[in-house]
RNA sequence: GGAGACGUGGCCGAGUGGCUUAAGGCGGCGGCUUGCUAAGCCGUUGUACGUUUUGGCGUACCGUAGGUUCGAAUCCUACCGUCUCCGCCA
């Protein structure tokens, strides 16, 4: 959520923004709903100052056995009218706040202006490109063969979208989430948390899937839940509602969990085997940070979920994305992308943002400074650590054999245990 | 799922319609004092919004949202949460 107060006093870059993000907004509308509500203020403050008064006056009339009976009418129809725009300003508010939450976050201004992802500068390229002499199997016909996974049985019991890993492949599955957890961890610093995959319409709002978002999701209306399409839900609203002292940040949580999307919309694109999926494992990275140096804290934090790919030993680039790309809550955002030697295509697995104070103003996350002085809002940051499901494709696509096995990486190995690390 | 108790500031806790501008304590911060240990004394203390001549002024906030009243932390209604007991359960 902007800033209302933002909005009035910046409003020319505010709309600059918004427009690079190819969103349109119409701000006359929520500044003369703000200019309504401000009015609305000013005159009900003066009749309640007046009515205290008034009350006051009562009270020690009241003592001293003094007649009350011109006080209390004059103050019944101050309270009338009071009720009256008590009721304005309630609606002049909840309406100004229904605008405010969908605006989206405005762009950070070293984010590159752009149309769409065409745009996208590459940053970074690491690695080196797997080519061996012999012809390259996709994901799909090296799993089969290895029966890592059944796509045709996960149908089902969920339907088409949903993962069934088997044997080796859950395994593998499961390897990869702990060794990226233990990374992290012991590597990076990160504190381990393990929320739930359910999350209600408060902390749906506060990291801005709602209210724009909702077909994104899986809904239980019976008690008003989401599933979450990210652990940043979760995570983010750990502190939310909270001042926290300024010599605490930053904080840094890392959270495996499964994540659920609908996918409305995207359907018969990227349908095959792991590239797309209804639900599929990640491991979040959640920074809160000093506003000051929530910049730093995203170039480190990318750097944590490279490292990964580096470990693994994986060809991988770095795109930023342009403006007219960036997500709703984003101010600057990096893509981490593998190279899929057999699908011949470079696939995100993780996305690093900052999203400065958006989700801290509708969370009500702040932090208090440490020489004293004014209560501000924090910054929150994320970014995957990252996804499995496009991290096994290239996992398996780069480390397979001639004969159709893969031969895992050893830092694996602890992970992978009797199974080894040679799936034939 | 059923029954009951409860929800007050960073924390503890008093407060059942108006001398509450929320007592008192703890903690924090600032200062003073002292050569008696882990001491004493004094002062101070939150958030948001509106307005502003940037000194301030005003309004709201006692779980949340409404209501009653001239006036609500206090009375009423609904909801949320916590705890205890019962039931069910991995």
């Amino acid at each position: 959520m902007l800033d209302i107060q933002k909005i009035r006093e910046n409003a020319d870059a505010v709309r600059q923004g918004i427009q690079n993000k190819n969103v349109s907004i119409d701000f006359d509308v929520i500044l003369a709903v703000d200019q309504e509500r401000r009015n609305v203020i000013a005159e009900v403050e003066v009749l309640k100052h007046e009515r205290n008064v008034v009350s006051k006056e009562v009270a020690t009339r009241k003592r001293n056995n003094e007649d009350i009976g011109d006080l209390i009418e004059k103050t019944r129809e101050i309270g009338q009218r009071i009720k009256v725009l008590d009721e304005q300003q309630r609606n002049a508010e909840s309406k100004l706040n229904d605008l405010l939450l969908q605006i989206p976050n405005t762009p950070h201004a070293s984010t590159p202006v752009g149309e769409d992802a065409s745009e996208n500068p590459v940053v970074k390229e690491w690695g080196k490109r797997f080519a061996p002499g012999y012809t390259l199997k996709t994901h799909l016909e090296l799993g089969e063969a290895l029966t890592l996974f059944d796509f045709p049985r996960a149908t089902k019991i969920a339907g088409p979208g949903f993962p069934l890993y088997t044997g080796s492949g859950a395994r593998l599955e499961r390897a990869l989430i702990n060794f990226m957890l233990d990374f992290h961890i012991d590597k990076h610093g990160y504190t381990e948390v393990l929320p739930s995959v359910l999350a209600n319409t408060k902390a749906m709002t506060t990291t801005g899937q709602l209210p724009k978002f909702e077909d994104d999701m899986y809904k239980l209306p019976q008690d008003d839940l989401y599933l979450i399409p990210t652990a940043e839900v979760p995570v983010t609203n750990i502190h939310q509602g909270e001042i926290i002292p300024e010599q605490d940040l930053p904080i840094r949580y890392c959270a495996y969990s499964s994540c659920f999307r609908r996918e409305a919309g995207s359907y018969g694109k990227d349908t095959r085997g792991f590239l797309r999926l209804h639900q599929f494992n990640k491991v979040e990275l959640v920074k809160f940070t000093q506003p000051d140096s929530s910049y730093t804290e995203l170039e480190k934090l990318r750097r944590d979920a490279e490292e990964i790919l580096e470990a693994l030993g994986l060809e991988y680039r770095v795109i930023e994305l342009v403006t007219g790309d960036l997500s709703f809550a984003s101010s600057k955002c990096y893509d981490l992308e593998l190279w899929a030697p057999g699908e011949a295509r470079w696939l995100e697995v993780s996305s690093c943002s900052n999203f400065e104070d958006f989700q801290a103003r509708r969370g009500g996350i702040r932090f208090k400074p440490q020489g004293g002085g004014k209560v501000q809002f924090l910054h929150t940051l994320n970014g995957s650590g990252v996804a499995t499901p496009r991290l096994l494709v290239a996992l398996l696509e780069t480390y397979q054999q001639e004969d159709g096995s893969v031969l895992l990486p050893e830092i694996l190995t602890p992970y992978m245990g009797s199974a080894g690390l040679h799936l034939k």
